[in-house]
Formats: C-alpha cells, sequence, structure tokens
DNA sequence: TTGGGG
C-alpha cells in the first residue's frame, strides 16, 4: 500500500492527452526512422519497441533475472537475461552469445541496469531483444543510487550516450519502488508444504552429478517442518534412512555445510541442469517452479519440467533478507535450535549447563571424539517391536536408535550398559515397550479397542550425546556416537 | 549458427 503509493509518486503523471500524444507521435517517428533504416540514437520503451519486430533499436532497461552462462548448441557461450522497464513490467528475455564467457554481460546484481544499442525484437511465439555480435553493443551499470555513473562492463563497440547518465538516475530512482520478480510465489524451508509448486531463494552449497540424475544442496538458513510417520510401518520405524541420496558426503564437502538450518536436496533429472555445473562455487540461486515431497519424513525438493534456475548476487534483495534472518538466528543461542521444536519433558539429560550443539555441527567436529548435548527426535529404533524389546531387560543387548534435527540424522546407540539409565532404572517389558512408543511418538490407544493410530509425531527431546570410534586405523569411517546421562521420563 | 519460453 505504501509501496503503491510511494511508485504513483515518482512515476510521472500521465496527465492530459495531449502530453500522451505529443510522446506517442515522438515514439512513432523514431520508430518509423527506425524503420526506415535510419541510425537511432535514442532509447525507446520496450512496449514501444515490440511494436517494430527486426528493427535495430536502443533499450535502457533493468536486469531482473540472470541466467546461468552456458555453451551454445553452435560454438559460442550464452547468457539470457530478463529485462525490464517501466513500459514492460513482465520484461523481455534477451540472449547474448560470445566466443568466450568473458565478452557476455556479466550481471553482478538483479535489478542493475543494462544499456543495449542495435539490438533487434525478434517474435516467436513470444518477444525476445536479439543481440547481434555484428553491430549490437550493451553497458551495464550498477543499480545503487550513489553508485558511479560509468558502467561496470561494456562490450567492444558501445559508444555512451548523451542522456546516459540521465537515464541512469532515473531508472536507479524508478527501481527501489518495483520490486523484481513475483514474491508470492516464494516459500522458505521453514513453510514447505507437499505438493505445491513455489520459488526458492537458496544458496547452492554443492551440486553432484550422477549419469545424468543432479543433486542440489541448498540452504536459506531456516529449518524445514519436522514430518509426521506412518504409525503402522514397523519397517520404516526400524529402517529409516539417514539420507536420500546413496553414500554420504565425503568429509570435505561436508564440512562446508552450515551448522544451524536445513539443507535441502533437490533432485533433477533433467540434463538441462548441466548449465549449472559452470557455476564454481556457491552462489545463491533462485529455483522457479519446483516442487517438494516427503520421503522417510525427509524433504526433498523436485525439479519439475518446467522449473528454472536464475542465478542472484549476493545484493539481491531477497539474499540480503535471508541472511540478514540467518544472522539474527545464528546469534540466538535459543534460535539456534529447532524452529519447529518444542522441547518436550520426555528425557531428561544430566548436563543442563553443556552447550546445545545441532548434529551438523558434531559431524562437522574436528575431533572424532566429543560430546554434546542435542535436541532431536528420534525417528526410527531397531529394536522396535515388542518381541524384540523384550530382550533389553536382560541387559544384554543395546538399542539402536536413529535421531534427525533439522540439519542431519545419525544412528546413536543405547549401550548395554546404559539400558537401565536409559529407561529409568526398571527395565520390565512393559516399561521398555511404553517408554520406546513414547520416544517414536506413537500414541497412546486410550480405549484397547480402538484402531492403530495412523501416524505417529516423535517428540523432541534433549538427549547427551559422545562420539567414539571402532578403529583407529579409520577413525572418521567408524566413528560411532553414544547416548549417555539421558533418562526417558515415565 | 547458437536461446528460451512467467
Amino acid at each position: 500500500m505504501e509501496e503503491a503509493s510511494a511508485r504513483e509518486r515518482k512515476r510521472p503523471r500521465e496527465g492530459d492527452a495531449s502530453e500522451g500524444n505529443a510522446r506517442m507521435r515522438e515514439v512513432w517517428k523514431r520508430l518509423l526512422e527506425a524503420a526506415a533504416g535510419k541510425p537511432q540514437y535514442t532509447y525507446l520503451p520496450i512496449a514501444d519497441t515490440l511494436k517494430v519486430p527486426g528493427v535495430r533499436v536502443c533499450l535502457f532497461a533493468v536486469v531482473a533475472e540472470i541466467g546461468a552462462a552456458v555453451h551454445s548448441r553452435g560454438t559460442d557461450f550464452t547468457v539470457t537475461l530478463r529485462i525490464v522497464d517501466e513500459s514492460c513490467k513482465a520484461g523481455i528475455s534477451a540472449t547474448f552469445f560470445a566466443e568466450e564467457t568473458a565478452l557476455l554481460p556479466c550481471v553482478k546484481s538483479s535489478g542493475d541496469v543494462i544499456s543495449l544499442h542495435n539490438v533487434e525484437i525478434q517474435h516467436h511465439g513470444e518477444f525476445c531483444v536479439t543481440f547481434n555480435k555484428k553491430f549490437s553493443s550493451f553497458a551495464l551499470f550498477e543499480r545503487k543510487v550513489s553508485a558511479e555513473c560509468s558502467p561496470y562492463q561494456t562490450s567492444m563497440k558501445y559508444h555512451g550516450r548523451k542522456h546516459d547518465k540521465e537515464l541512469l538516475t532515473q531508472m536507479r530512482t524508478w527501481l527501489p519502488n518495483n520490486p523484481l520478480g513475483l514474491k508470492d510465489l516464494e516459500l522458505q524451508l521453514r513453510s514447505l508444504k507437499s505438493g505445491s509448486t513455489f520459488d526458492l531463494v537458496c544458496k547452492v552449497l554443492h551440486v553432484h552429478e550422477n549419469s545424468g540424475k543432479w543433486i542440489f544442496y541448498v540452504w536459506d538458513g531456516t529449518d524445514t517442518p519436522a514430518a509426521e510417520f506412518q504409525a503402522i510401518s514397523d519397517a520404516e520405524a526400524v529402517e529409516s534412512p539417514l539420507l536420500l541420496e546413496g553414500l554420504p558426503l565425503p568429509r570435505e564437502v561436508l564440512c562446508t555445510m552450515p551448522c544451524v538450518g536445513t539443507v535441502l536436496r533437490i533432485f533433477s533429472d533433467r540434463s538441462v541442469n548441466k548449465v549449472l555445473h559452470m557455476q564454481k562455487g556457491i552462489y545463491w540461486a533462485r529455483f522457479c517452479n519446483i516442487t517438494c515431497e516427503q520421503e522417510f519424513g525427509i524433504w526433498k525438493g523436485v525439479f519439475l519440467y518446467s522449473s528454472r534456475v536464475r542465478l542472484l548476487s549476493h545484493e539481491d534483495g531477497s539474499v540480503v533478507d535471508r541472511l540478514k534472518m540467518y544472522d539474527s538466528r545464528n546469534a540466538n543461542k535459543v534460535h539456534r535450535q529447532p524452529m519447529a521444536s518444542f522441547p518436550s519433558n520426555v528425557a531428561d539429560v544430566e548436563y543442563e549447563k553443556a552447550g546445545y550443539s545441532t548434529l551438523m555441527e558434531s559431524l562437522t567436529h574436528h575431533e572424532v571424539t566429543h560430546k554434546l548435548k542435542t535436541l532431536v527426535r528420534v525417528v526410527a529404533a531397531y529394536p522396535c517391536r515388542a518381541s524384540e524389546l523384550r530382550l533389553l531387560s536382560t541387559r544384554k543387548y543395546c538399542i539402536r536408535l536413529t535421531l534427525e534435527d533439522p540439519t542431519a540424522r545419525t544412528h546413536a546407540y543405547v549401550h548395554k550398559d546404559n539400558v537401565v539409565k536409559f529407561f529409568g532404572g526398571f527395565l520390565t517389558e512393559e516399561v521398555v515397550i511404553k517408554k520406546m512408543n513414547k520416544l517414536l511418538g506413537v500414541p497412546e490407544p486410550e480405549d484397547s479397542e480402538e484402531v492403530a493410530p495412523l501416524t505417529r509425531n516423535p517428540p523432541w527431546i534433549w538427549c547427551c550425546l559422545i562420539s567414539y570410534y571402532l578403529d583407529k586405523n579409520d577413525r572418521w569411517g567408524s566413528r560411532r556416537y553414544q547416548i549417555y546421562a539421558t533418562t526417558i521420563r515415565d
């Protein structure tokens, strides 16, 4: 609302009819001259150029979306930008070709301003701007009002025009009141909903490719919601996997992952994504029109046929928002804890004062062996069938739990010496089964006649862990976790 | 020559 009125103030009043007609006459004059082959030195609004496809025109516009530079099917590299101006807020795509990526427009940030000379509008089902290597030229300017007026990149043949500076100032003033892109399609990891399609602004931390199947490891500083599980599936309670992908990440890659916030895996089998292979290192991107689902209680991003990826700079508004939010979250002890957690009093830990660690913090810890206090859910247990749990009361067996927080999953063992303490000292068959159900979130049957519950929702519990290794020649590879100093309440 | 489609 405030935004709309601000825009109203900035926008020149359409005013009376004669003023409008005069402007149109001027535009048509220029268009006709351009059509007649006369060189054009004035910039036209995008909307006006659409009326004269095939004619060389000049544009002064804002870069709304930045594609990834890729090999074309020919011999060149290519990049596609979406550019917008006041006359055409939906924008138009502009494709560039060059022998080297360095010669392509390298836009630092969406919102930067581009000047295009002697480009042509083409219409193949949709309008687009065609940049011709032989006679077109471009210049890029920073979006910041305070920045200088000279371009930060120009193509070979670019010659500045008299009004560049004036237009640049105009564009820079127009920009802040016209957010680029459609924000209402954006979701954050914390607000994921199964089956919806949405845009995700995220940091791409790692990309893995195996025979045309791609996995993007992305992060936005928030936590995916805690999943509910099928209560009827014993198999799931035993077998729930630690990862969606087959093999765990190599340790050197794992150690680059943030310790707070979920790293979502986005899966794609589209070879189109080869494009992103060229993007080295870590970058921010907008994954457009993707969907998500849960598998074994783990959120999974899915790249659809209609999905696209747009690169974002660190200065992009959405990126700045995410980073600001993460910084304030990370600075606060409580906010570092899982966003969806309501710590229950299902379990007691002895080390009340010990510092809190996420599972990822522990997995990436520089020491193989260390202790930590976590806030986790028990998503699976082995054994978990009543007939097997019974054996625990003999104190000769251990139990393996699958722990989860928004950052990771890991197995943790309750060693046979700790089993008694863990179950609160009374190792009867009944106590063990009741407490395991409590941990796994299986609702108590209120009436024995009632049908079995369909879902279970494991509570968040505080839990002390200690890591150790089985093989001193492979300390990292043989690392295990043990639960200690933790008791499930009655 | 080559691209991408809101």
